[in-house]
DNA sequence: AAAAAGACTATAGAAGTAGTAGACTTTATT
DNA sequence: AATAAAGTCTACTACTTCTATAGTCTTTTT
């Protein structure tokens, strides 16, 4: 399951990408409009912003940004930042990888190969969905279910 | 990331199935080979007796063993007994659906989209790959990452 | 100088995961 | 019939991670 944490992200991106091209958002706004807590969500920006996904400015007037196209912003990276691997075993992360604790030999192990299938099923999806996409989306009613 | 729990499953599901034909197994046996803290692994397999995958016997002579053929038994079916949604995100599962707490509008979430792909991808393997694969893709060394 | 914002660190509470303990039931053997 | 060998079931504890909150500091504008 994905944290809250990245979900909070996730819909705070989306309303900063919505915000484009107008002065930057403030925290607390941002927290409001999206019901996300305040403080939390300031964590959230900062992880955010140090992996230079978003811009920030203090004082009056300050606020946050997007510092990429919302289309150079890729899920995939979003939930490695917030949530870590993608993959469901260390053994198959790809960006995270770490020995399985109850693994003894690892290339023939066949719980191995099949998660390192559905982490690359998986990150052909969120690899390639942007914020821009995202934000696409929500106006397409097309997808029911 | 996967629980213990589930890997444990997995790894006990391919012992039984590696076993078939020979008498049942005992939980304390099948501990020591796979290294499972033993306790533990009574409950994952009281688990999997439950929901119908194995078979057991009291008493003397006694133990467990598959109660349908590997090739029946799918990592999608184990995946939800162990560790509940397959989805990222409750209001994208299939089997475990519930609404999730900071979406207003289900309908037009991009979020939810996305993770109904995320999920249709993961389950495109996990559905399809049964303990007899996961046996099979043991022995064979033509995958290495 | 004051006010408005973000930056950063620490901590607390809640929830979930991993593992342990112990008493009970069924079955086979002697 | 008694004993031993297994699985059954429930409760509990320890640990870790997640969610959220608090407070102090820094920067920038007016």
């Amino acid at each position: 399951m994905l944290s809250k944490k990245t979900k909070y992200a996730i819909k705070a991106l989306v309303a900063l990408g919505k915000n484009a091209g107008n002065p930057p958002m403030q925290i607390v706004r941002l927290a409001e409009q999206e019901m996300i807590p305040r403080k939390f969500l300031e964590q959230i920006l900062l992880d955010m912003r140090n992996a230079g996904y978003l811009y920030s400015k203090k004082g009056a007037g300050g606020g946050y940004s997007l510092n990429k196209e919302p289309g150079d912003i890729y899920l995939a990276d979003i939930l490695r930042i917030t949530d870590g691997p993608i993959a469901m075993v260390p053994c198959a992360s790809l960006k995270f990888y770490r020995k399985c604790d109850e693994c003894h030999d690892e290339v023939t192990c066949g719980i191995r190969k099949t998660f390192i299938d559905v982490r690359d099923a998986t990150l052909k999806v969120l690899a390639q969905t942007s914020i821009a996409d995202v934000i696409a989306r929500e106006t397409d009613e097309s997808i029911v279910n």
